[in-house]
DNA sequence: TCTGGGGTCCTAGGACCC
DNA sequence: TCTGGGGTCCTAGGACCC
């Protein structure tokens, strides 16, 4: 029987902005999203004050005021270092891991010496020791069972200092904990799903343990028929250590400020194509066509609203970013509309190959592409020894007008030299 | 003033094929 | 009166995840 631990970082944005900064340590903070709109993350003393996950922080500014809740930009420059600082030491208990997000990933433990329990508790421990954050570890027979251990490890036998076995637990033992346990906490249960097994008179994890898989096959799907069986015991997913390439690639953003024109328009689609494109190369692949989309903002449903999205194709598939922006402005020319406060562009690559096995074509001019792919090389390589946007196509423009809103950004405490914490300072 | 940004998988239905 | 059976591919939409 295999055995997974989900090793998931408690709210792990909070967590890293409370890292480097000890004087936040029992102050209620929150992380935000971008253009710092609603909350992404809750340290624990935010949740036992009732804020929502996902509340607009303009909405919070009471409650905020009456207990001095304090709230950050999200700084993903310092979650991405300090995620990747978490996987290098999980490794070091095996190498079957996979990366689930940024802050959770799956081990096998299967034939390691000694006790789950104790390497559970080694794992917290070493993570906590060597870069200082809180996780919890969930121990069952499958991913699905995996998760729902570590969510009893924080809630519901939170007694257990945050390492839960579920294989050291007997079958009465088990089903008494799944009776108490909501079924919307299982893994791929969401809200509709919810609503529909609540009309049916599933409401806990155990009556939809006990239900009959193929019965919930003809009422639902596959997909939720094989969650039943991982509840029960019987592996259905493995585990995905090496991650597969990426079948469409987004980049999208909301505005800081409302954008009317063309121009600001074309600026911020070049940008998104951009970084899409980087993307799209670092994992080798060539895209066949490019989706631009842009809208207004929905939350202002007195405004006229206006949300297209076109498709253009590419006569050849390519990495260049220069064709993948002309495609993109292209489409952008023809569904922009003026009389409208934008609020959101976006780029999606698809019909992605990968660069290699691509079919020759007499429409391709080989030295063309060579001379392509090479100044495309030496942008990324040149972006990445002096920073993203270093270099950028002159399209991405300069007008700040449309870039997202970080009021409330942290220091990049561990990728910058100039933002690097000072433990002290001799004076002279 | 102010409401995120990515992704995946499955299913149903239509077009089209022989 | 009466109009098959089987398949593929594509797209849109809905559900889920973090």
């Amino acid at each position: 029987m295999p055995v997974f631990a989900l090793v998931d970082c408690n709210n792990f944005y909070a967590s890293c902005e409370k890292l480097f900064d000890p004087s936040l340590r029992d102050i209620p903070i929150v992380v935000l999203s971008n253009n710092d709109g609603c909350v992404v993350a809750r340290s624990a003393e935010s949740k036992a004050l009732g804020v929502p996950m996902g509340a607009p922080w303009f909405q919070l500014q009471e409650l905020a005021k009456q207990h001095g809740i304090r709230a950050f930009s999200s700084n993903y420059a310092l979650y991405a270092d300090m995620s990747s600082r978490v996987v290098e030491i999980l490794r070091g208990f095996t190498p079957s891991l996979e990366v689930y997000s940024i802050d959770e990933s799956f081990l096998v433990l299967d034939g390691l010496p000694g006790s789950l329990d104790a390497i559970g508790r080694d794992i917290r421990e070493r993570v906590a020791t060597w870069v200082g954050l809180p996780v919890c570890v969930g121990i069952a027979s499958t991913k699905t069972l995996a998760k729902l251990a570590n969510h009893a490890a924080k809630k519901a036998l939170a007694g257990r200092k945050g390492v839960c076995d579920f294989g050291a637990m007997g079958p009465d033992e088990l089903s008494a904990l799944f009776a108490r346990i909501p079924v919307a906490e299982v893994w791929g249960v969401g809200r509709r799903l919810d609503e529909r097994l609540a009309e049916l008179g599933i409401g806990t994890v155990k009556e939809l343990r006990d239900a009959p898989p193929a019965w919930i096959r003809e009422r639902f799907s596959v997909v939720l028929e094989r969650t039943v069986r991982e509840l029960n015991g019987v592996s259905c997913l493995d585990l995905e250590d090496v991650a597969p390439a990426k079948q469409q690639i987004m980049a999208s953003r909301s505005f800081g400020n409302p954008v009317f024109d063309l121009d600001g328009l074309s600026e911020s689609v070049a940008s998104h194509t951009t970084r899409a494109a980087e993307k799209l190369r670092a994992q080798r692949h060539v895209a066949g066509a490019v989706t631009v989309m842009i809208r207004s903002n929905p939350f202002k449903p007195w405004e006229p609203q206006y949300n297209r999205s076109e498709v253009v194709p590419l006569a050849e598939p390519s990495a260049d970013t220069r064709e993948l922006i002309r495609a993109a402005l292209a489409g952008l020319r023809h569904i922009y509309r003026e009389g409208y406060a934008y609020k959101k562009a976006g780029v999606m690559l698809c019909g992605l190959e990968p660069q290699l096995r691509r079919q020759g074509s007499l429409l391709v001019d080989p030295e063309r592409e060579q001379r392509s792919a090479a100044l495309m090389e030496a942008m990324d390589r040149i972006n990445e020894r002096w920073g993203r946007g270093s270099l950028r196509p002159l399209a991405t423009g300069f007008d700040p007008g449309w870039r997202m809103r970080r009021e409330r950004l942290s220091p990049a405490w561990t990728t910058r030299w100039d933002q690097i914490p000072i433990v002290g300072s001799r004076s002279r």
